[in-house]
DNA sequence: TTTAAATTGTAACAAATGTTACAATTTATT
DNA sequence: AATAAATTGTAACATTTGTTACAATTTAAA
């Protein structure tokens, strides 16, 4: 276990001996399940630090009508719901459940937090994880917030230019894998793609992407 | 100074003189700024913890072509881009300026760290700050993810009927205003609004709207 | 009360995207 | 090389939302 959480985001940083000092003195369980088993209710109080060591979560979301929306999927050595064990509403966002047998550590809020206290990286480690959700989730929402496909992708290029510093762009996905990214039908990228192909914008070939014309680009983030 | 501070959601339930001890073993300052004042630029390192004390400040969202898209105000006793401060990438996500004469507490990250550690207190309510945050997009992105007028609507409804648990939910915001919050144009809102009507969905009266379909309402969310 | 301002209702038309279905092309597999 | 599978191109049509403009109605202000 100790060579799992010393890889973990919230235990990096710190010696084998300061996390076994660290244990001695903190209250902690390590919980098994089984695969299918239900973790937690959407709405269930949090109310303790999970760190998965071993096997494999699903998140689902379920709408007011109760059918299943999105699914995600945590594998170790992650934290489930890190930024839901504090905040003003401490509650579990989504279902949790098993996807296969495995094993996870639990520390409840209290002593948690008296961890925390204790030691500083521990306390900085999980500072980061949660501002890690937060700028995560912020970025999203700008993406989101685009509204029409050509803005979208506009906006991935423009985004990934930042990096390259390049007017080629990579693309190591399909148009079928993007267009599910970007929540729009596939036949409906195409159209788009071949739209701004048109207008000389872009050059979109299977693995790579070159702008043409950044300028127009721009202006479609523009407006 | 110290009794903004005292109410502030940073250093809520801290005692006044547990505060004093705070201060005189903490390096900080009090920056004063001028109306119109450009306090820091998108992508510039954040390095520091701020809290606004008196005045108001803005943060604007700035697109690829450079111009000014939404537009956030904080008043005091907030912190500055708090979910900002720690996170792998530990930069502003908008310009920083502001809005009329004042001042902010400026406390640099490895001090603003060391009194956290201090601290239990100041700790845990930095952290719900910070998780508050993240809760606060999730919330948005669950919003933002909805595609059509109608899902928008639907779920804002359902969302303010789990508070009441009335069919009968209060509107203290005209349609123009929520056409606003939803991001569509407000023709589109009215328009779907009647439809839902015609279809016996709903009554939707100037300060309140009657739930007469609760099932057609899931529906529109379920699929 | 009268006037002005804000809000809501309505309509015709444009633009964007979804839906569905199938063809063409490319890539992977045997 | 031949076949299967995946990906991309294309098209007709439906649906949703935006755009623009103006009328009707309600609320606020003079």
């Amino acid at each position: 276990m100790y060579q799992i959480l010393l890889n973990s985001p919230l235990f990096r940083g710190i010696s084998p001996e300061e996390l076994n000092g660290l244990f001695q003195r903190i209250n902690h369980q390590v919980r098994r399940f089984r695969s299918g088993e239900m973790l937690a209710q959407v709405g269930e109080d949090v109310g303790k630090a999970m760190l998965l060591l071993e096997g494999r979560l699903q998140g689902e979301m379920v709408d007011f009508s109760g059918n299943s929306l999105k699914i995600e999927e945590l594998d170790p050595p992650q934290m489930v719901a890190a930024a839901f064990l504090y905040g003003p509403k401490s509650i579990f966002p989504v279902y949790l459940s098993a996807k296969t047998d495995g094993e996870m550590l639990v520390i409840q809020k209290k002593d948690f937090t008296a961890m925390l206290s204790m030691e500083s990286r521990v306390m900085v480690n999980y500072i980061n994880i949660v501002s890690g959700k937060a700028q995560f989730l912020s970025g999203k929402i700008t993406f989101l917030s685009l509204k029409t496909i050509k803005e979208k992708i506009a906006y991935y290029l423009m985004q990934r230019m930042k990096f390259s510093g390049n007017k080629m762009v990579a693309i190591e996905i399909t148009q079928t894998g993007l267009s599910d990214l970007f929540g729009v039908t596939r036949p409906s990228l195409t159209r788009t793609i071949l739209e701004m192909e048109k207008q000389g914008i872009l050059t979109w070939s299977r693995d790579h992407v070159a702008v043409n014309d950044l300028k127009k680009l721009q202006q479609i983030l523009g407006k």
